[in-house]
DNA sequence: TTGCTCCTCACGTCACGTGAGGTGGC
DNA sequence: TTGCTCCTCACGTCACGTGAGGTGGC
């Protein structure tokens, strides 16, 4: 017979655990004192006590342990059970080197006095049905707020007269062609049931995915090194965008120089 | 302005996240009616969401980011915390990794069929002092119960007449000899500032350290068998005893069958 | 009027650690 | 009588998830 501070350092665990397991039922002590509530366990406690702490070690919860030892588990049951939870292990293992591998780059992109880019957010982008117009131009070079303007009045002119509501800000979009150009496309998201026939807009479906995302604040003008941090980052942590970047024009109530735009690179 | 849920969406947190951070203070909403307490957010606190973010992933807790956004940390201070938390989470990495080891271990030795070595737990061994009896032998095969019950009887006597309280129960250890055989020793943990001068009775202090354990259940005749066990335990992870085995009288009070006896191996 | 969004509690999570406040045997 | 061991609450941990129960605007 011990009593519970014996056990306790006999089996290397603490006095609150074994109250705790007898708490939940897990390991009961050989006897109890009816007077004074002490607890006492044998020695032949000590076989069920290890096989616990093992199967803790293992990674089981304590509700898992407890169905598994009053169940009397077959050692087949159990390798079946240990696999799993390998396997589960490996899982949070890979998350955590991955962890380990963006505070890496962060640290790199810090040193290298990129600290802009140490607000770049990984999320995820969600299947939507957008209406867009095109116009194609030169190349980056040109008007954006000119032709943007343009894009913007017929979009929203003919979704008007459509009676099809916008959901959300607008987005600006840019799209590789065929004849070497680029597209510079006026989107919105709408409602996945609305269609339309319209020459100037079209009805997409942008899939869902991930993308790395970069909140811009101000005129559009210094927009450029906000595409620099993204794409320094991508690089860094070795993703790699799919197509042209993505705007979303969160804030673009008031004044241009107090804009909110959120550009965002798809990720394959 | 955006509503609690709108704002949530374009950041993909939850609500109930947002509402989080707005009571420990760390996201409060640009503006909040007065009369029925809707949060409301402008794309302007993006930022320092996304920076939120961004920490959180790299391991910090909302305590630690709060204190890093108000105290406005720069670049280099942010570097400096970042290898810290690398540095640990290369040390709980390493941890995780330890545990597939373990449980890979554990997957071969329950496809083996030695299912009782499944309770073989390591831990930590005090420092403590014992006194010990010693006698040699001409290896293991011998009438351990005569010998051992000579040395105790030797022991026990020794330290009543000298007045020293025994603490815990008996130990064997067993000990290696210049001359090819084999001390067997029977021991006893005793008070570390007690002393005494006697032929046959030597005062030691063992070291503390790592050991394998495995629990005996009944007649210690059946012991090879969870000897073997321990040792095939330590082979498959990969540990390296440290000299012979010890054992632990844990339950020796009655009918040798029904004796508890723990088995030690040093780890190196 | 029916949905929808928003609100405020408040419990639950997981396995104990850590006091607080009190008792019984050497 | 002073330590020591034991006891039973009960809060705290960490970052929210998940109801419960209720309200205000389209």
């Amino acid at each position: 017979m011990f009593a519970i501070g014996s056990f306790a350092q006999v089996a290397k665990v603490s006095v609150r655990t074994l109250r705790h397991y007898d708490d939940v039922g897990l390991l009961r002590p050989a006897r109890v004192d009816p007077a004074n509530g002490y607890r006492f366990y044998e020695a032949a406690q000590l076989p069920r006590l290890n096989r616990i702490i093992v199967l803790k070690e293992l990674g089981f919860t304590l509700a898992e342990i407890t169905r598994m030892i009053e169940a009397g588990i077959s050692p087949d049951e159990l390798l079946g059970m240990l696999k799993l939870r390998r396997t589960e292990a490996e899982r949070t293992l890979a998350m955590e080197q991955q962890r380990l591998a963006d505070m890496t780059t962060r640290i790199q992109l810090l040193q290298g006095e990129r600290a802009m880019s140490s607000s770049v957010v990984v999320k995820p982008i969600d299947a939507m049905r957008i209406a867009q117009v095109t116009e194609p131009a030169d190349g980056f070079n040109v008007d954006f707020p000119m032709i943007f303007e343009r894009l913007y009045s017929t979009l929203y002119g003919e979704l008007g007269r459509a009676r099809i509501a916008p959901i959300g800000p607008p987005l600006a979009l840019y799209g590789e062609r065929a004849d070497g150009r680029v597209d510079m496309i006026g989107a919105v998201q709408i409602d996945p049931d609305a269609d339309l026939a319209s020459d100037s807009v079209v009805i997409r479906d942008l899939p869902a995915g991930r993308a790395a995302t970069l909140i811009h604040e101000g005129n559009m003008s210094t927009c450029p090194s906000s595409y620099q941090a993204l794409q320094q980052w991508m690089e860094a942590a070795g993703e790699e965008p799919d197509g042209y970047g993505r705007e979303i024009y969160l804030d673009c109530d008031g004044h241009r120089d107090s804009w909110v735009t959120e550009l965002q690179f798809v990720l394959k």
